[in-house]
RNA sequence: GCGGGCGUGGUGAAAUUGGUAAACACAAGGGACUUAAAAUCCCUCGGCCUUUCGGCCUUGUCGGUUCAAGUCCGACCGCCCGCACCA
């Protein structure tokens, strides 16, 4: 029986495919355009099947879209910078440069055995200076245009290490790599003003209407807007003020105390001549960021001795603590303490024995019988025990008593944010240098732009801790271009968020000697698709959206939403395996017979486990080369549209791949053994059809009617099930006649034009052997539904 | 704690705005072909009752709205995700 030669095909397409240029584009005034863009991978050295599950997605798009007509843009390149290529040099002695760009080419030659309808000629890695210029010079605009700035801050320092972690890199308040406990450091560092445009990139959210409402939600709640007001408190024997947040001023007759940060300029100045103070802020700082460390830690303070006067009532005065509870680096970094309507509140005042008067009660309730137990009271309720504000709501109490405090001219009505600026120094080798010159005498001078790139070199020595660039005997000693006295280099580099921050923008015109093409990119701009994983719903994917809107301001390009649409694809998931002794297995080491899992070589039992992504930790690793060598790119990708949703997690299962590869055949079979008698491609339309030709004749139609609003949804298992069916039907019609070998050959061709974006390789095929021989389907049209075969002579109504 | 999502056969799932639940597959069982196997093809496949015809039940649980509920509303149970001392 005739089998599809996979190996042979895949190869044949994808060279005629490259040799045509079918995928290479420019910008073209007369067609729309459609940019289709999936995140772009760290080359980490093998290609996974998460990748395998994005770059399908995003290909069935690219696809679909250019045989719909579009002009379709659809690159791919490296975001290459990262600690991964530190630690293979600290491992393995090879330079990050060298390690890196093997990999790309490891993944390169990956890719491109997939069958990806990329233009290739935009590939971009970002670790290469013709890349990281542009960002270098990026930087100094943003300079200029007040988006940018240096500031002491606390930051995650890793004793081992000596270096900065990201908070994502401090797993149970420990360094990710060392283990080591994480310090609370301070240090000099670049920031961006993200909160700059906070309100901006909170407002945009509602533009977003193609993006995934959890993914929009997660970034209005990164953000965090709370309105509230600040109020200044005088102190007691002192002509400076306590400036404290709130977002309940409606509950300040009822405060009991107010509270600083450790870090708070008052208690820092406090702590100057006193030892106990200082120990307690100490203490504070040594506080684990965990989520197990802040859930059992006890809300603790140190009274200073100063009284804060409260602004309504005459003669009470409050007591100001040092608090381990209040962030510096929220509000202003003060509160007052209102007990009984805030939980924290009522706990610290427990423990200090501080007054709990309830302000806010119930509605419904006798203000007299309010009592404040175990529980802080925060829901809505009438104010009771507050002079003017008594009788009133929550809502008008705020509005109301922050009125009162404009009027008296110590407090006013305040907007904050959770949204923090952006902390872009890091103190790593692999990175793009922050084109920044200390000296002496001038101070930070940026580097000059006809000096530009600022490259990294090459000769490192990764022996011992800390920052390779600091420790390089040369690198960083320069002239400064101002004084032109002996000055340094900035040894940090940018955190590698800022290369993937704007390659969308640069693959507009990769090559372009401007960091972007004004041309280019108006023309590009915005990606109408972007396709990634869920886990940079907040952090790529906000500082892609700042990052936009900076390069706007600076006058780069004309949007200010990078992503017009966005679909976040699930994971890939596959069983796990341990031996007896606890030891995990790879799928391949494991025999699996009905529920019994042996092992391959030994015949020793397998324990089998619950399916988890796949990670090369647990294992549970398929090698999509092993799988594309075994069954060809068309089955894996067919494979990973066909049962679940995109943006559900997918169990791999050998068996889906084998039904997926049956299916292929199954097709290749029904057209080749149809062509003999239908060969002709000009067959005309007979003018007579029987009806069992037209009911299949109707299912084409409403087939290509269906997988295209299908495919224009992302329901990609819905196409590839009408399109399973449509199959059935075909293959179900066994008249001869004209009329049913018309209906036949529009059945086979519908199929093939239709599988083409999810099995281009084999649609490539079977057009072949349909007898197109001058035309590619990769250049053909979409095909159309035709109206009239859509209705149904009857119409069945459920009573 | 706060916010959000999900729950349908043995499995992945489908069911357009409320209108024949389980399409399309996977797995399983049976059969055909074969010396045998692979491949392929055919049949069965949510549960209960029934020889057949057919009947009754079924979308986590309980209740509600409706001529009609997997879908809408309320409560509960379970699982998953995000954020978290944010004043």
């Amino acid at each position: 029986m005739a089998r599809y030669n996979f190996k042979e095909n895949e190869r044949k397409w994808q060279e005629i495919w490259e040799d045509r240029g079918c995928f290479q584009v420019s910008e073209d005034k007369d067609r729309p355009k459609y940019y289709v863009l999936e995140m772009f991978p760290y080359p980490s050295g093998r290609i996974h099947m998460g990748h395998v599950r994005n770059y399908t997605l995003g290909d069935v798009v690219a696809r679909f879209k250019k045989a719909m007509g579009f002009n379709v843009l659809h690159p791919m390149g490296w975001d290459a910078f990262g600690l991964p290529a530190e630690n293979a040099a600290i491992e393995n002695k090879v330079p990050p440069a060298e390690w890196t760009r093997e990999n790309i080419a490891t993944m390169r030659r990956q890719l491109k055995t997939m069958g990806l309808s990329y233009d290739w000629t935009r590939e971009l890695a970002t670790c290469e200076p013709g890349y990281y210029r542009h960002e270098q010079k990026m930087f100094l605009d943003f300079l200029k245009n007040d988006l940018v700035y240096r500031k002491e801050s606390w930051v995650n320092w890793d004793p081992v290490e000596n270096t900065v972690l990201a908070n994502e890199q401090v797993i149970d308040g420990r360094g990710w790599r060392s283990g080591a406990l994480v310090e609370k450091r301070q240090l000099s560092q670049w920031f961006l003003k993200i909160t700059d445009y906070a309100q901006e990139l909170l407002e945009g959210i509602d533009q977003l209407g193609r993006w995934p409402d959890r993914v929009r939600l997660m970034q209005e709640n990164w953000i965090g807007r709370s309105e509230g007001a600040h109020v200044h408190f005088t102190l007691d024997g002192r002509d400076d003020k306590l400036e404290i947040y709130t977002t309940r001023p409606d509950t300040l007759f009822g405060a009991s105390f107010c509270a600083v940060a450790a870090n708070h300029p008052l208690a820092q100045e406090l702590a100057a001549g006193n030892s106990a103070l200082t120990d307690f802020i100490a203490e504070c700082n040594r506080m684990g960021t965990s989520e197990a460390a802040i859930e059992t830690a006890e809300k603790k303070g140190f009274d200073t001795g100063l009284r804060a006067v409260h602004p309504f009532i005459d003669g009470r005065t409050l007591p100001v603590y040092v608090a381990n509870f209040v962030l510096m680096d929220y509000g202003s970094g003060a509160i007052f303490g209102c007990p009984a309507h805030d939980q924290r509140d009522l706990d610290f005042a427990r423990k200090y024995d501080l007054p709990v008067l309830p302000v806010v009660a119930p509605k419904g309730a006798d203000a007299a019988s309010v009592m404040i137990e175990d529980e802080a009271f925060t829901d809505d309720g009438l104010l009771i025990n507050s002079d003017f504000l008594d009788g009133l709501g929550v809502a008008e109490a705020k509005s109301r008593v922050i009125d009162r405090l404009e009027d008296m001219g110590i407090g006013t009505r305040a907007v904050n944010y959770r949204l923090r600026d952006w902390g872009v120094s890091r103190q790593r080798y692999w990175g793009c240098p922050i084109p920044i010159i200390h000296c002496g005498d001038c101070g930070i001078v940026p580097v000059p732009e006809q000096d530009l790139p600022v490259e990294l070199p090459a000769e490192v020595d990764f022996s011992g801790a800390g920052n390779p660039l600091d420790k390089h005997p040369t690198w960083k000693h320069v002239d400064c271009p101002k004084c032109g006295k002996p000055a340094t280099r900035e040894t940090d580099t940018f955190d590698t968020f800022f290369e993937s921050s704007w390659y969308f923008a640069r693959f507009c015109a990769p090559q372009s000697e401007q960091p972007l093409d004004r041309a280019a990119v108006d023309y590009w701009l915005p990606v109408d698709q972007y396709i990634g994983g869920i886990e940079h719903a907040v952090l790529h994917l906000l500082y892609s959206r700042f990052f936009t809107r900076a390069l706007k301001k600076c006058g780069y390009l004309s949007v200010e939403e990078p992503f017009a649409g966005l679909l976040t694809q699930g994971m890939v998931c596959h069983q796990t395996f341990k031996d007896a002794d606890g030891k995990w297995l790879f799928p391949s080491q494991v025999a699996l017979d009905g529920n019994d899992a042996k092992h391959v070589e030994t015949g020793a039992p397998v324990v089998a486990g619950r399916s988890e992504k796949m990670s090369k930790s647990k294992k549970n690793v398929v090698d999509p080369e092993a799988i594309i060598d075994a069954y060809g790119a068309d089955t894996a990708r067919l494979f990973m549209l066909s049962d679940s949703p995109p943006d559900r997690d997918l169990e791999w299962t050998d068996a889906g791949v084998d039904g997926a590869w049956r299916y292929l055949n199954r097709l290749w079979r029904l057209v080749t053994e149809n062509t003999a008698p239908i060969a002709a491609v000009d067959m005309a339309k007979p003018d007579t059809i029987g009806s069992a030709a037209e009911d299949v004749l109707k299912a084409v139609h409403k087939t290509i009617d269906g997988v295209s609003q299908d495919l224009e949804k992302f329901h990609f298992n819905k196409a590839v099930a009408r399109i399973r069916e449509l199959t059935n039907a075909v293959e179900g019609l066994k008249e001869t006649g004209p009329d049913a070998e018309w209906v036949r050959r529009q059945g086979l061709e519908a199929l093939t034009l239709m599988v083409a974006p999810m099995t281009p390789h084999l649609a490539e095929a079977l057009w072949h052997e349909l007898g197109h021989d001058g035309s590619l389907v990769a250049d053909t049209a979409w095909p159309t539904a035709d109206a009239a075969y859509l209705v149904d002579d009857t119409v069945t109504v459920a009573v």
